[in-house]
DNA sequence: AAACAAACAGTCAAGCCTGCTTGTAAATGG
DNA sequence: CCATTTACAAGCAGGCTTGACTGTTTGTTT
C-alpha cells in the first residue's frame, strides 16, 4: 500500500516540479524563452523524464497553464483572508496580485495564445474561469452586490484597470505610480458603491 | 539628378516593405513567429536584400518599433481631428486606437522585451515617448488642464484602464463588454473633470 | 521470485532560424 | 566610358529545438 503510493508520489512531484519550472521559465525567459530543454533542467529532471510525463510541448505548457490558474486563485483567496477590508485595501490587493510574477507567467501565455490555436483555446477557457473567480472574490472583498445597478461596470472597470496597470508595470517598476493611481481609482469607487 | 533619387527611392521603399512586413507578421504570428526568413517572403524580398539593409533581426524589429511608433501617434492625432470632443467620444477614441493591430503589434514587443535586453531598451524609450505624447493628446482632446487637482490621476487612470480593457480584447472579441466599460468610465470622468 | 509496468537517463535525427558568403545587375561619379 | 559602390539574389553552415528511440532502474502484482 505504502510502495504503491510512493512511486504516484514521485511521479506527481517530477511533475509538479516541470510545471513549476515552466512557470519559472516563463518569467525569467519569456515564451519563446521556455524550451523543453531549459525546462528539463531547471527542474533538475531528464529529458526522458520529462518526454515520459509531458509527451509534447504543447501538453507541457497545457499543465503549466492550468498549475497558474489553480495557483493564481489559492493565492488570491489566501491573502484576502489576512486583508483589511477596506475598499482602498481591497483594491490595492487586487493590484499588487496582477503585480505579481504569476501575473507575469499569465501575460505571456495570454500574448502568445493569441497566435497560438492550441494554446488559445486553453488560455481562453482558463481566462473565462479565473475572470469569473476573481470577478466574485472583489465582490465579495469590496462587499458588495452586483444586481444593484452601476457595481457590475464598476467592478469590472477596476478589475480592467488594474490589468492595465500591470502591464505598464511589466518592463519598468511602476510601484510609486501604481500606488497612487489606486489610491485615486478606490476613492472614485467608495462613492460609487 | 534623378537618377540619384532613383536609388534612394527605391531603397526606402524596400525598407518600409520590410518594417511593414514585420509589423504584419507581429500581429499574425506573434514575437515567436516573426522570423527573418518570414519577414522577408511577406515584404517580397529576398533574404540577401533583407541583410543588406538590416544586418541583425535586432536592426530590423528595431527599426519596426520605430515605425510602430510614429504610425501609432500620426493614426491617433488623425482620427483625434475628425473626432467630436464629447468626454465620452474621446475616451472611446483612445479606447478604440488601443483595441487596433498597431496596439497588438506593440503589446508583443512590450512582452516580448521584458525578456530580451537589447529590445528592452528601445522599447522603454518608445513607450516613455509615446506614453507621453497619448497623454498629452487625452489632456488636449479632453481640454482639461492637468495642473488642477485630480486631473493628472484621472487621465492616467483613463489610459490604464483602456490598456486593460485592450488586453482582455486580445485574445477574444470583446468590443460589447468594452463600449459598455467606456460608457460608464466616460459618466464618471465627466463628474471628474 | 518472476513477469510486467512505470519512471527515468541519454542520445539521435529532422527541421528551422540566423547570419554569412558568393554572385549579378544597376547606378553613381570621375 | 570605366571603376566603384549600392541593391539585390540565392544558397550554405552552424546552432538550437523538438520529438523519437534505446536502454536502465525502480516499483507492482501474482
Amino acid at each position: 500500500m505504502e510502495t504503491r503510493q510512493r512511486q504516484a508520489d514521485r511521479s506527481r512531484e517530477t511533475k509538479r516540479k516541470l510545471m513549476e519550472a515552466t512557470v519559472e521559465c516563463l518569467v525569467e525567459r519569456g515564451w519563446s524563452g521556455t524550451t523543453t530543454t531549459e525546462v528539463a533542467e531547471r527542474a533538475g529532471v531528464s529529458r526522458g523524464a520529462q518526454l515520459h510525463h509531458f509527451r509534447t510541448r504543447g501538453e507541457l505548457v497545457a499543465a503549466a497553464v492550468e498549475h497558474v490558474g489553480a495557483e493564481s486563485v489559492e493565492v488570491l483567496k489566501r491573502r484576502a483572508e489576512i486583508a483589511e477590508k477596506s475598499t482602498h485595501a481591497v483594491v490595492e490587493l487586487i493590484a499588487d496580485f496582477h503585480a505579481s510574477d504569476l501575473f507575469t507567467a499569465a501575460l505571456e501565455l495570454w500574448v502568445a495564445a493569441r497566435t497560438d490555436p492550441e494554446l488559445r483555446e486553453q488560455v481562453l477557457e482558463l481566462q473565462a474561469r479565473l475572470g469569473r473567480e476573481v470577478y466574485g472574490l472583489a465582490l465579495e472583498l469590496l462587499d458588495v452586490d452586483d444586481t444593484r445597478p452601476g457595481v457590475k461596470d464598476a467592478v469590472q472597470a477596476t478589475l480592467d484597470l488594474v490589468r492595465g496597470l500591470a502591464l505598464a508595470n511589466q518592463l519598468a517598476d511602476d510601484a510609486k505610480r501604481r500606488a497612487h493611481v489606486v489610491r485615486y481609482w478606490a476613492r472614485m469607487l467608495e462613492e460609487q458603491l
